[in-house]
DNA sequence: TATTAGCACTACCCCCTAATGAGTGCTAAT
DNA sequence: ATTAGCACTCATTAGGGGGTAGTGCTAATA
């Protein structure tokens, strides 16, 4: 036990406080291994990096980091290779400026504007380039409609009993469904119905909307009033939630060059988290609600699948609101520094290029 | 020279028409290397399938077949591999009934009507289902909006100098877009020319449409009716190509898997395939074009990196147009057999759901 | 004449072994 | 506290032999 000088041989376990030294030796394997994907061992590290100290010193301070968790063997007279948990020291002990090269920034440009595509292009394009950035899988969650305000709604009647819903938010998403009635509407009545709902509710949240509507079904007032009473029906039909949230992906043939390179087994686990969109997507409505950049490492992922591999994410925003977020699935060993501000500067390229494209 | 009795050795390589033995044979050798993904040899074949035949006489065949370019050698003492013209002689050769196992097509079916889905959610489904029978990585072409006929358009105003058209086609398919303009309209303004281009175009097809907005903007009696001249001029640039077509993809994830299976040298050329997302798209457009299944097998792709793989597609329609097509991009070496049949059914299932979900 | 058996030959594959090398832990010397 | 030295472990690699599945050719056979 050498990581607390002065302190007695019990007890040194609990103290997390890695001396200095134990700290640049632990950053130097990390980096080593994020590089090689081999483990390390005493003699490389001593050339390589800390030449000041000998394979033996290195050796005890290894042997150390071991007992402490940060570091395991893959087998007795193997090297070490570093644990979610020395991820998560190295993440934290980042000095967080984390500037992208500026050749690398040039490269991070969204184009769609000027073709005055949608959101959702602007998301393919983004998650798209971030993906040919990092070289992994990446995911970005389109806009939760209930967040986000009414720029309009038409309603198309296209046959007796189905009419076409068509929802403008002023983040500048449309959002079209099919809803089906019991009684046939002429499409005049139906643009009555819509221009009701556009007046009365432009600029409202979809949430808002849906609450009100729900207060109005209730209250009886309406009931009198048909124009009223069938806006009322058809709107609370054609607010309700119409998609529980969904997301791009891109970047997965990555993982197919990048299982070349590396021994496949890390790869595995990646390709099995992409079997639970479900709880990617949950993290990615989680680090929602938080500003920055959030780090998910292996064993952190609440989702057992997920607990191979880890998560860079990132929200992006219009002028108002927090609207999804972007981020790169990778395997524990990755390179974090530069994917880290990779994902931070093209999401907050993203929040800009959606800002202006914003209808307000 | 064994393959056409009576004939002098000179001049048989011209003739390719393969005796009955000899068809049985590269046909068993075929399915065999499907199924195996390994060489076949005389000895396992002799064995395996055709037992009436020593491995002598096969040997003298498969050197005939050799000869005339069904197979090749990877050297000097490995069984033969098919080539591509093998292939194309094995799916030639299939009697078409190409009947679907009663248990395969009840997992064949899309939900999506139910739930009001628009086409691109039924395409979706459709790829990923096929993705899922098929195990390789499959696409599907959008229907294109030319051939498509106007269901009804929309002008929405966004900013001073941006228009919102919202697009729907009888298809069944909604698309929007943003437009910029000089002068700023009202939304009432806008209101006026959608429903006039709306009584105007509905019912016609896109590229009617655009072809009579041309003509129109020759015409000159149009210049001095104020929003006749608007209408042309915020039509022409709606009905503009919008999309230069797109296609969704599914199932990359399955080459991941097969790689772990069969050894990477034979998914690298799918993996190749994908960067060349046009020229599958123009595979897919292409096969649009006639009725029924297509195959493209390896060399006779016209893209270079497309010839490492083989594409099998089927058009799927509504009751007026064929829309776009539905296809798996995979190994040469794939079960055509299966795959052509889960194919052309699954562009059925699809057809059927897009009809019905037509919006006339 | 077509087919087949037999034979010599080839090349890959698998298994075993030995050597190498990178790694460890421990101990004693600095 | 650090380091040099040593014994030990274990994965990887290279080499060699035997087995196997394949070929082509020729001669015998039906």
């Amino acid at each position: 036990m050498r990581i607390k000088r002065g302190t007695g041989k019990k007890g040194v376990l609990e103290n997390l406080v890695l001396n200095e030294r134990a700290q640049l030796v632990l950053q130097s394997i990390i980096e080593n291994y994020i590089q090689s994907s081999e483990p390390i061992g005493s003699r490389t590290l001593s050339k390589s990096i800390a030449a000041t100290l000998s394979p033996a010193t290195i050796r005890n301070i290894m042997s150390d980091l071991a007992e402490l968790g940060y570091l395991i063997q893959t087998h007795t007279s193997a090297g070490r290779v570093p644990t979610d948990k020395a991820y998560r020291f190295y993440v934290n002990s980042l000095s967080s400026p984390t500037s992208v090269p500026e050749q690398i920034k040039q490269k991070i440009s969204l184009t769609s504007t000027e073709q005055g595509l949608q959101v959702e292009g602007i998301l393919a394009e983004a998650v798209r380039l971030l993906a040919d950035l990092t070289k992994f899988a990446c995911v970005v969650s389109t806009p939760k409609a209930s967040v986000s305000r009414l720029q309009r709604i038409e309603l198309i009647k296209i046959s007796e009993d189905r009419i076409l819903v068509i929802l403008v938010t002023k983040a500048g998403v449309v959002r079209d469904k099919i809803i089906f009635v019991k009684e046939s509407h002429s499409q005049e009545f139906l643009n009555s119905v819509a221009a009701f709902l556009n007046d009365e509710f432009e600029d409202h949240s979809i949430q808002e909307i849906r609450e009100q509507i729900h207060q109005s079904l209730v209250d009886d007032r309406n009931r009198y009033h048909d124009l009223l009473a069938h806006a009322v029906r058809l709107g609370k039909k054609a607010f309700e939630l119409s998609n529980p949230g969904e997301m791009l992906i891109d970047g997965q043939m990555n993982l197919l060059l990048y299982s070349h390179f590396h021994e496949q087994s890390s790869v595995r686990p990646i390709i099995d988290a992409f079997d639970q969109k479900n709880a990617i997507l949950k993290i990615l409505d989680d680090s929602m609600k938080h500003k920055g950049v959030h780090i998910f490492i292996g064993i952190e992922n609440d989702s057992k699948q997920l607990q191979g591999c880890s998560l860079i994410t990132a929200g992006y925003h219009n002028k108002q609101n927090v609207l999804g977020s972007i981020g790169v699935v990778g395997p524990t060993s990755m390179d974090y520094k530069s994917i880290i501000s990779m994902v931070d500067y093209t999401a907050k390229i993203l929040s800009k290029t959606i800002t202006e494209q914003s209808y307000d």
